[in-house]
RNA sequence: GGGCGGCUAGCUCAUUUGGCUAGAGCGCGUCGUUGACGUCGACGAGGUAACAAGUUCGAGUCUUGUGCCGCCCACCA
């Protein structure tokens, strides 16, 4: 016998010893599988930002993909794990900039190659890191085929993809209202935004014959319009578009009188001053009076030049400052000290969001959303949980457009041209000179045909989302390499359940609008993963779980059959170090399981093993036979928990003490412990093919066939 | 304001279409093991399944309501 079977299991030499046993045997690659497989069986596995290193969210996905993928391929599918990393834009950039604070540099004056060069170096390295810390876990996935997304071909999709929704009106560039963080320079989409409640004074003004309610007096000084509802009868004698003088912060004014059906007319005294500039609903209601719009507040969240004497003073200085000269000049009619609301902040720093008016790329999203509700409506998508089909409908029924466009460095260029704003034409095209101002959406730079003037590549960087929303079809090649035509659409999407909408929802919609296929058959939602007291984990917290830590400490396989048991879909759970302590020594029974049964069994041979039929292996069968029907539900966590159970308490406990003292039980170990090992193998990779190899040198647990099932 | 989850043993959670004395891990108690066991085994304590009503032969599981806890969405200035 092997001497070091006769020690206890060390999960550190069998890790590293079996994962490059796996690696080589090129199994990884479904190309390189044996046998005739003619169903694949596709995962791509979400790209792991490439900003710092796994945390115990990715040791979850790992663990259940790698579950799902070693099942299949034992089951005999062509399987295919396509492994990936994504530049992660805003978030990575925040990352950087941080690490520069820290040097005491930062990002605004830098050149902004220089910028870009050394984020990529950055994720370079923690790519490399990532990829050997996603070996730790076992991943069985094909590193041949492994992807960035920032890669040339995954590029070229995003813009090919970019092209066909301007030409098909579906990406626009619009001059509207967007949210913008002062502190991070750049526009979000809706989905970045954090509601915050909080607890403000809250103003009434005097204006003219009215009065108006606000939390923000220091953002007034522009309102130039009085809006009203067109029923509201208590202000019947006001005709829209009347003049009223009044006596405003800065000094008299006209005010214009608006009737729009966006007040209601319930709240406050059912008439408001509008700042278009700097909120959605007064935006919406001077574009449809087209009434002008002012800027008073400026990127960096500093009072213009129509604030009069408060003029470049940071908002928050100047609210006091407002509300004393209000006070002086008699307009204040009464606060509200204690007024309860909802502020919009920056989902990264807490700032408050100022939205501003800004040419900014988006896409149509209600006739994408549409597409996405019939396939799923149809059943085309199995959500599991199942809840979240309701989430995802709910979302997309009411689904706004996207803004895609952001302020940042760290990104995929939007391949958008814009002329300059003077030119002058070519000899004999002076009549064509309009068609100078036209956008133009391409890769390459395009040659003016009217005039001399050169183009202007847009500025701004794509939404990170906009290009991992295309990742299914990406990364297999879209449109005609033997990959996509092979593995498209992919069997399961498995993420966690909060990016639904970010990702998940996105990915569904581009998928069927590029490709007209949905992107994955099923998605499948794994919870939050959470410390040892159901805390949510951050860094401010200090208690954030190093997955390496655990499995340096406990072994890989007794992580990931901890994280598996007892975690429903979609839950949360909580990850306690006693539960992955408690299934290392179950590997190491495992461990002496094999020794037992092997030193017992020295005699036996395979014909052997295979003649048996009893009692005690069709026992064994019905369990394989139970356990593959919740894998086959996805039922990770019963087939775990049962595969478990039965060999600490039943084949341990009870057949192998039974065995010492009847003979006739001994035939029938090496046939349960050898398909003991299959059953177990997708969640505990290392231990099991490590067995295997002692009973059977030369071959692969990790490619063998799973139990068949009568 | 709208929506979605959860409430089961001291702790963390299971319990697939309603059906045998509601289970596991950790923790706890007693006893025993050092020739498969970095331990393990045997036995045990511990639950009115948030609460109330209903449907049913039968409900932790279905319906309704109530109460907590959590999450998501939202242009009440």
């Amino acid at each position: 016998m092997n001497p070091k079977l006769l020690k206890p299991y060390d999960p550190k030499e069998t890790e590293e010893r079996i994962y490059k046993l796996w690696e080589e045997s090129g199994f990884f690659n479904p190309d390189n599988l044996p046998g005739d497989r003619k169903n694949p069986f596709t995962i791509i596995m979400p790209p792991t930002n490439a900003n710092g290193s796994l945390h115990a969210g990715h040791g979850l996905v790992m663990t259940i993909e790698d579950i799902m993928v070693r099942y299949k391929r034992m089951q005999g599918f062509k399987t295919l794990w396509l492994p990936g990393l994504d530049h992660a834009g805003f978030e990575t950039q925040v990352v950087y900039e941080k690490q520069l604070e820290k040097e005491g540099r930062t990002r605004f004056g830098m050149e902004k190659n220089q910028l870009y060069k050394e984020i990529l170096d950055f994720t370079l390295i923690n790519s490399k890191n990532i990829i050997s810390q996603i070996k730790k876990m076992g991943a069985s996935c094909d590193w041949s085929r492994n992807k960035f997304t920032l890669d040339d071909d995954i590029i070229k999709t995003v813009y090919q993809t970019f092209e066909k929704l301007y030409r098909d009106g579906l990406a626009y560039r619009g001059n509207r209202i967007v949210s913008w963080c002062s502190k991070h320079q750049t526009s979000f989409s809706d989905l970045e935004i954090k509601d915050e409640e909080r607890v403000e004074p809250y103003y009434y003004l005097q204006y003219g014959p009215f009065t108006i309610s606000t939390s923000r007096p220091e953002t007034k000084f522009g309102d130039k319009y009085i809006t009203m509802h067109p029923d509201d009868k208590r202000y019947s004698q006001y005709k829209d578009g009347q003049k009223i003088e009044l006596e405003w912060i800065n000094g008299p004014i006209t005010a214009t009188v608006i009737k729009d059906s966006a007040v209601d007319m319930e709240f406050g005294t059912g008439v408001m001053t509008i700042t278009p500039w700097h909120d959605p609903i007064d935006f919406g209601i001077a574009e449809r009076h087209n009434l002008d719009k002012e800027q008073v507040i400026d990127e960096k969240g500093k009072l213009l030049k129509i604030a009069g004497e408060f003029v470049g003073l940071h908002i928050n200085k100047a609210r006091p400052l407002v509300v004393e000269k209000l006070k002086s000049k008699g307009l204040i009619v009464r606060v509200d000290e204690k007024y309860k609301h909802i502020v919009h902040t920056c989902y990264k720093c807490g700032t408050i969001i100022e939205p501003q008016i800004k040419d900014q790329w988006f896409i149509k999203m209600k006739p994408l959303a549409e597409k996405a509700l019939e396939k799923i409506e149809k059943g085309e998508i199995i959500y599991i949980p199942e809840h979240y089909k309701k989430i995802t409908v709910h979302w997309l029924e009411n689904i706004m457009d996207w803004n895609i466009s952001r302020q940042i460095v760290w990104g995929i260029p939007i391949p958008a041209w814009y002329h300059e704003p003077k030119c002058i034409p070519k000899p004999g095209r002076e009549n064509e000179i309009s068609k100078c101002k036209e956008i133009i959406v391409s890769i390459e730079k395009p040659i003016c045909e009217f005039c001399d003037t050169d183009y202007m590549q847009d500025t701004d960087t794509f939404d990170t989302w906009f290009s991992s929303g295309q990742w299914p079809f990406a990364t297999l090649g879209f449109s005609n390499s033997k990959d996509f035509k092979e593995f498209y659409p992919t069997d399961i999407m498995e993420t966690a359940g909060e990016i639904i909408f970010f990702w998940v929802a996105r990915m569904i919609m581009l998928g069927l609008y590029v490709t007209g296929k949905v992107p994955f058959k099923t998605v499948y939602l794994h919870g939050l993963v959470l410390d040892a007291k159901g805390q949510k984990m951050s860094k401010s917290k200090g208690n954030v779980i190093d997955p390496l830590l655990y499995t340096s400490k406990y072994g890989t396989d007794a992580f990931r059959i901890g994280m598996i048991v007892g975690n429903t879909p979609g839950t949360s759970l909580a990850l306690a170090e006693d539960r992955i302590r408690g299934y290392k020594n179950f590997a190491n029974k495992i461990w002496n399981i094999a020794r037992f049964v092997l030193e017992n069994s020295s005699h036996m041979s395979d014909m052997w093993e295979n003649a048996i039929k009893n009692d005690l292996t069709a026992e064994f069968d019905e369990l394989a036979k139970d356990v593959t029907f919740d894998m086959d539900n996805y039922r990770f966590h019963l087939a775990a928990e049962k595969i478990y159970h039965y060999i600490w308490h039943r084949f341990a406990d009870e057949i192998i003490e039974e065995s010492k003292k009847n003979e006739k039980i001994k035939p029938s170990l090496l046939y349960i412990l050898k398909n003991s090992l299959k059953l177990l193998h997708p969640f505990m990779p290392f231990i099991t093919e490590a067995i295997y190899q002692e009973m059977y040198p030369g071959g692969l647990l990790m490619i063998e066939e799973w139990p068949k099932i009568k």
